[in-house]
DNA sequence: TTGAAAGCGATACCAG
DNA sequence: CTGGTATCGCTTTCAA
């Protein structure tokens, strides 16, 4: 059995409260006392009992981290930022992975929340942030990561997805491309921004988009890089096929690589390709692919504060944190013929291999 | 304020005991006031709090999970499997990730333990079992994952390291390679058992082994990719050069690629390449890279249920299970004029894409 | 079939 | 400076 208060107590001929106290340096206790305690402390290695403190402070000092899918680079990037800031102050992270299922994230919520954590982030596979209501209404904090809904006062850390879906797609049209695809997910804030961004860059450089060059689909049960495969396998039915596609994330634009590369056509000079995400081995893929970076780790630690801060009740008005996209140009979109006339300088772009 | 068990038995006139009793099926209680009781916790969506229960039953639910890097996809999936099966049986995972650290590792451990988590399952960054002593101190279940250490009693799942390393080198060897160099890591099990069996399938065939093939690094802060990367740098300094790598994960095997095709050479022609572990773009990389799968949700899974098995108390002599290694073909590997001559059938080979 | 009482291990409050 | 006492929300035990 565990070694507890009283037992430190008892053997220093002390009270559990002067142990308790020294313990969490609560002053007013003498210099001689503490010695005693702490070194007492050390010899037994005493371990707090979490459970114990919870039951009488209402703080677990644990935070829930829900996540679509933790086998994402991205979001495995997020928790790893996210855990190294809490670890630091004496917090613990507990991962639910909801695999892109709304109900399934229902429940992870729901036992994250009766386990008393002291606040909560989310990335949600909701289409609508009807489900906020249950964390509302156990009044703990929480935050929306990476993916956010419109109307909803929450604070969100995430990028500008927007000027993401900008600075690829007039990435893509400086390189030559006319007819470009946007493909997304369904009903996530990041799949419809940069839509939205894809849709300014195209308007902007007058370039029509014709309803079949927009593809959102849900993953479901299949991995996103076959999402992207299959959605590739349907465009390139088109006659003429896209000469510029626009994944919202790596994965699916993973996937879309292999589509284009069995159906015999070349990258980047039949079709040009940009994900967003930058995952790690985006540079290792079949053709290096081109990105745009949403810096995951920093997201992850920019969330782990602003969870803090709203535990520490230091959050009054919502808390909105935009990462600025960051343009990473590799083989798979650059068009050497194109770049002698650009349209415009590229937007703090990154060359990378 | 949440809903408290209190709460419920004063609406409905009864004590506490009877609604506590209800919630955990104890028998002998009136249909009536069960249903009632359901009823009403029902209504006000009741939640225990399990950091109350935790006191008293001395049970938090709480599984520990620590590996190595999160952001590994291998640990990310075996995480997957093991929160699958958990969740359903009420517990939620707490996954700490040590960065290949053991000082960090110790930590986190002790923060888990700390917590009183029902048991840890642990893929240390140690080289030494010594850290297993704090664990066997807290009298807290544990069991090794991926990782073992020679001469140690503890559970164990993982896959059959010896013959993941004989079936890869043996698959190059019949593909052709004479010079074939081994890059594992360091005082890991992993990369020790491979190498073993990568010993055994050159000494099978009358191959000799020059020591500078033989490359075994830490990651410390590199990614394992940039590990790989540099370590195939200095192979390629020898000459002649080896004709085939085998790298004992497949991240490693990532950079090495890198540095192959860099320095001009072709893979599988010049230098044929597999890895291990099968992470899901392995087929998507610059060459299709050939892998011994490890099944590694599958791992996840059985690890959790071993846990739940220690925590039950029905685990008597400390168990293993040993997953075996499967070899995926790729592209990486495949000499085709080497395959004419094949020195023997593969082992259930799977051939992919 | 039900419930009163006694804890679990810690902290908060307030008196000495 | 120190410590007694109540309490956190729940389970366990045992008597009614």
């Amino acid at each position: 059995m565990p070694v507890r208060l009283k037992d430190i107590a008892d053997d220093l001929g002390v009270s559990v409260v002067t142990v308790s106290k020294v313990l969490r340096n609560h002053g007013d206790i003498s210099r001689e006392t503490r010695d005693r305690v702490l070194k007492r402390i050390k010899e037994l290695n005493y371990q707090p009992n979490l459970a114990a403190r919870a039951l009488v402070t209402g703080r677990t000092h644990l935070i829930g981290l829900v996540v679509p899918d933790l086998v994402h680079q991205f979001f495995a990037q997020v928790a790893k930022g996210a855990s190294h800031v809490l670890r630091k102050r004496g917090y613990s992270l507990i991962i639910s992975s909801s695999e892109e299922d709304p109900a399934l994230e229902n429940e992870e919520i729901s036992q994250l929340l009766s386990r008393r954590i002291d606040a909560l982030i989310v990335a949600s596979s909701h289409s609508t942030p009807a489900f906020l209501q249950q964390i509302e209404d156990a009044q703990i904090p929480y935050l929306l990561l990476d993916r956010k809904f419109s109307g909803c006062e929450a604070c969100f850390v995430g990028i500008d997805d927007r000027k993401a879906g900008e600075l690829a797609t007039t990435h893509l049209i400086e390189n030559g491309c006319q007819r470009i695809a946007y493909i997304g997910g369904k009903n996530v804030s990041t799949a419809i921004n940069r839509l939205e961004g894809f849709r300014k860059a195209m308007a902007a450089h007058r370039l029509p988009i014709h309803e079949g060059q927009i593809t959102c689909r849900s993953h479901f049960d299949d991995a996103a890089d076959i999402t992207g495969y299959k959605a590739m396998k349907t465009l390139l039915r088109r006659k003429p096929h896209p000469d510029g596609i626009f994944c919202y994330n790596d994965p699916v634009a993973t996937g879309v690589m292999q589509a284009i590369i069995e159906a015999g056509l070349r990258i980047p000079e039949d079709i040009a390709l940009i994900g967003c995400g930058n995952v790690r081995y985006a540079s290792a893929l079949r053709v290096p692919l081109s990105s745009v970076d949403q810096d995951c780790e920093l997201m992850g630690e920019q969330a782990a504060a602003i969870a803090l801060d709203l535990i520490a009740g230091k959050v009054v008005t919502p808390k909105t944190v935009l990462l600025e996209p960051r343009l990473i140009v590799r083989k798979s979109s650059v068009r050497p013929a194109a770049n002698s006339n650009p349209v415009s300088k590229p937007n703090r772009a990154v060359v990378s291999k």
